[in-house]
DNA sequence: GGAATTTACGTTAGCGCTAACGTAAAGCTC
DNA sequence: GAGCTTTACGTTAGCGCTAACGTAAATTCC
């Protein structure tokens, strides 16, 4: 049990682990990683030396001789909206869980930024990658397939997914919102969000929204498309720009999110339009800002922890090649608030 | 110019490169790198000739021969704060046009939490790494100190950083704030944030505020203390309890963030209570809900962008050798709004 | 109690790259 | 045009680990 002079320049290495505890490097190995063949006694004594030593072990080198690591690369739009924040914190302790280490990023809903990352990604051999959205340009799904990593796609329920995918079905979450909307007789409705191309998801509820209007006969316009940020000071500029840009207002304003109907709220409130009574305002995504507003946004609630916990035991269960199916698909719910109303039973009293 | 059978199973190496290319290892190596030494024809060959083959490099191979890579860890206690998520991504888009690659993770306040991905972490190597706050446990400390590596503490600023610090002097912001509602004329501040041990940076911003009640003769109190979420549910709940658990309510209630102001806020709406005239509200970090109010929210604006650039540059000067400072600390701004009134001008009036 | 198995290790051969140091040929100097 | 420098490569020797395959000793089996 000759005691080496510590640590050579530069931190200890697997070799002076090994040297100081009188083994050969691979005991010192499956001693640290707890793998079988090192008996009780000498692998605790392996282990109290390597800390004496501070012996850190390098998974660059590990993950290279192993052939695999174990990290798991997550990509966002953005961290602006609560939305994604909430589904990674749910993923990312998922994956801690099952001894998985999460690497994250945001791609600014850009496609080329996503094929960037994917590209850097794929570099590090990670278990698993998982993208949010179903868009991705040719070039990224190309390389995800040849990479054999398995991928997951988030939040846009997709049938014919690159690899896996757990998500809602936005056009049909944006139909039965206009659905419900119509059923209480609205029929000029307007819309506020970003331009049609820069959030793919966004435009399919819209895509849904629309169909519903347009099945009882009624256009779904002016569509304001705003630039990012996309959060409480976009709504309420959008407001603004609606009110001003039209003599007729619509009887109701649609919006990406509810921290864009929340400033849109604020800029009718400044103006003294009543709402619902001279507009209705919706909202998407049921945020938490809404539960504790004594007048609540009318919204769609979505199921962001359900979504991060689904996707990653779908992910490790594909990962550990146990995976029984390709995709999830789940529910939203409509969330009724007081920004809404019910004008049919206004005309019946 | 033989070409080879494309692709050996696994994917092309960098050898299969440079077999198909006619040239050396090296070559292919330094040819991707864009390292010189490299005629401009025989580059470009390489580099078409690595796309046709769909070769990716490995960073783990990479950077384990390198000895280092680009890798920058950063955590943050949570990314429901939207303070987190705004220095996280301009620090990130920094550390991008820099070359790094940012790897990020959260540690929700727990210091066991934070020492554990510290030790993740350095198992990669990073070129650099970012903490949030200054308190860490001292394994922790040691461990980045022995690792050699580029450390940066942000948000709090602190004179004997383990390494690098940029950040904002919290207890003089509470201290600030304390003045200006003194000024105003409140005698009986209430605060509703988090346990003490929770966010410590919370904590120094209050022992701030109390000082400066205290050097008028006022104590702060009662302080109640809120089980996370931290967020507008947790002000709401908050201002409850300290409605139902007084008799007296006092005439200023403190936060620890807008977001909780605001829950507090539409409590206030909800039970009669007419803000500022039968009590003060005032929260932190002029986050951006507060800009769309009609009735602003009294705060401190604190410099998130610039606190991310900042940070950003001097981690990076410093992993260049070429850092000439270690800390850098940052001016906060009282921003009064409309939930707090100068109570000494009534009287005079 | 000899053969078959199991346990607890050690040895060998890489993983896929890059740093550092060659070296031959071309360009330059005066 | 001899001697020096520069350019454009190639060669050698790892980076710090782990997988796969030994092998000797201890244990089990009937």
């Amino acid at each position: 049990m000759a005691r080496e002079p510590l640590t050579p320049k530069g931190g200890a290495k697997i070799a002076d682990v090994a040297r100081a505890a009188g083994v050969s490097i691979m005991t010192v190995s499956r001693a640290l990683r707890g793998v079988e063949g090192v008996s009780v006694a000498k692998r605790d004594e392996i282990i109290s030396l390597a800390r004496e030593l501070r012996y850190s072990p390098s998974s660059l080198a590990g993950s290279l001789a192993a052939a695999h690591s174990n990290l798991i690369g997550v990509s966002v739009p953005t961290l602006d909206d609560a939305v994604f924040s909430e589904i990674f914190e749910t993923m990312r302790n998922a994956f801690l869980r099952s001894g998985f280490q999460t690497v994250f990023d945001t791609t600014d809903y850009a496609t080329h930024r996503e094929e960037e990352w994917v590209e850097r990604m794929i570099a590090w051999r990670p278990a698993g990658i998982v993208l949010s959205g179903v868009d991705h340009s040719s070039r990224t799904k190309r390389m995800l397939l040849r990479s054999g990593i398995p991928t997951l796609e988030i939040w846009s329920y997709a049938q014919d997914p690159i690899d896996l995918c757990v998500g809602i079905d936005h056009f049909a979450a944006g139909y039965e919102m206009g659905q419900y909307l119509t059923g209480l007789g609205y029929r000029q409705p307007a819309y506020i969000g970003p331009r049609a191309d820069y959030d793919v998801r966004a435009q399919q509820r819209l895509d849904g929204l629309k169909s519903a209007f347009s099945e009882i006969g009624c256009n779904l316009e002016p569509c304001i498309r705003m630039a990012p940020p996309l959060s409480f000071e976009g709504g309420r500029l959008g407001m603004q720009r609606l009110l001003e840009g039209t003599l007729h207002p619509p009887d109701l304003c649609c919006f990406l999110n509810d921290h864009m109907a929340f400033g849109a709220l604020m800029e009718c409130e400044a103006r003294g339009i009543a709402v619902p009574q001279d507009m209705g305002v919706v909202g998407f995504n049921g945020l938490r800002l809404n539960s504790v507003l004594n007048r609540r946004i009318t919204t769609t609630a979505t199921p962001r922890a359900q979504m991060g916990e689904r996707a990653a035991s779908l992910l490790i269960a594909k990962i550990s090649k146990a995976a029984t199916v390709n995709t999830i698909k789940l529910p939203v719910k409509i969330a009724p608030g007081e920004t809404t109303q019910n004008l049919q039973a206004n005309i019946n009293t």
